[in-house]
DNA sequence: CCTAATGTCTCTAGTACCTATAGCTTCAAG
DNA sequence: CTTGAAGCTATAGGTACTAGAGACATTAGG
């Protein structure tokens, strides 16, 4: 049994942030001990490890949510986790691409920046560019975004 | 001139947004039209532009007012913009490959799931799972995340 | 066994970064 | 000239935490 620090160490979660995901229901409430302190299994250590780990996957609380509730009710068919888990493939496919462009964007700006002054240094003419339209936002009409 | 809308068109943000930054001191307060409306310059453009890129960068806020501070004032140092856009490739870089992880992770788990039920879907388990603890946080000591 | 330090408790409030709503005014197209 | 989209202000809500205050619990050292 771990008590809440212990839990957070382990999972790599905040304290407060362990209480909160209690708070809105994504964890149950756990065991207390005499003195009223919260104690956790290695169940809940799973869950709040499954918990991290869709965060970091960019997994917003609700489809966290979504999917803990499918591995509470196994009755419930497969087929709503994958169609979650595609989706958010999707969109983690999206992101590392406009992050692959944008670390290009920033080495750029980097390597232009060398030593000079703000008035030589184009850091900020650079990121004002639309040279990355293509990937990012609708403003290829209004800009000089087009080829 | 462009009206706050054709503005956040151009520039790919959404035009409450636009109020926001101006609220905040991101944007300066535009001229107004005679019936009050907002009229936005190519400066103003330009300068939101470099904000929403910046944004996609994963710069927060308070950096961005950094580096428009330092446009602002060109006299200043090119190095402190230098140190950090170098920062922030940094950041940008272990983003990427925690998230080319985790795109393994969630292929692997629909490859899994396949046509299944939950109970024979390791959607959770894989999830729960800290394979990923290398890059990630700090559980090595706790968990079975070690080699 | 006692004390000091650390950990945990609840609760409230604050942060970052927007997004939505309400109720009004202004502008542009038919 | 009218109507419907777009703009205005102001306030409230949303997500996902994070920090602080003040009280109780637990643990390690002397």
């Amino acid at each position: 049994m771990l008590t809440i620090g212990k839990l957070g160490i382990a999972a790599g979660v905040k304290v407060p942030t362990i209480r909160y995901y209690e708070q809105i229901g994504l964890l149950p409430t756990p065991e207390r001990s005499a003195g009223n302190q919260r104690l956790y299994d290695a169940k809940a250590q799973h869950r709040l490890a499954f918990i991290r780990h869709a965060r970091d996957l960019g997994f917003p609380l609700e489809a966290i949510r979504d999917l803990l509730s499918l591995s509470d009710t196994p009755e419930q068919s497969c087929a709503v986790a994958d169609v979650i888990a595609t989706e958010q493939l999707s969109a983690v496919k999206a992101r590392i691409a406009r992050l692959t462009a944008l670390q290009a964007e920033l080495e750029r700006m980097i390597t232009q920046c060398a030593q000079g002054t703000i008035a030589d240094c184009r850091v900020i003419e650079v990121l004002s560019d639309h040279e990355l339209c293509g990937e990012g936002h609708g403003a290829r009409t209004a800009t000089r975004c087009a080829p």
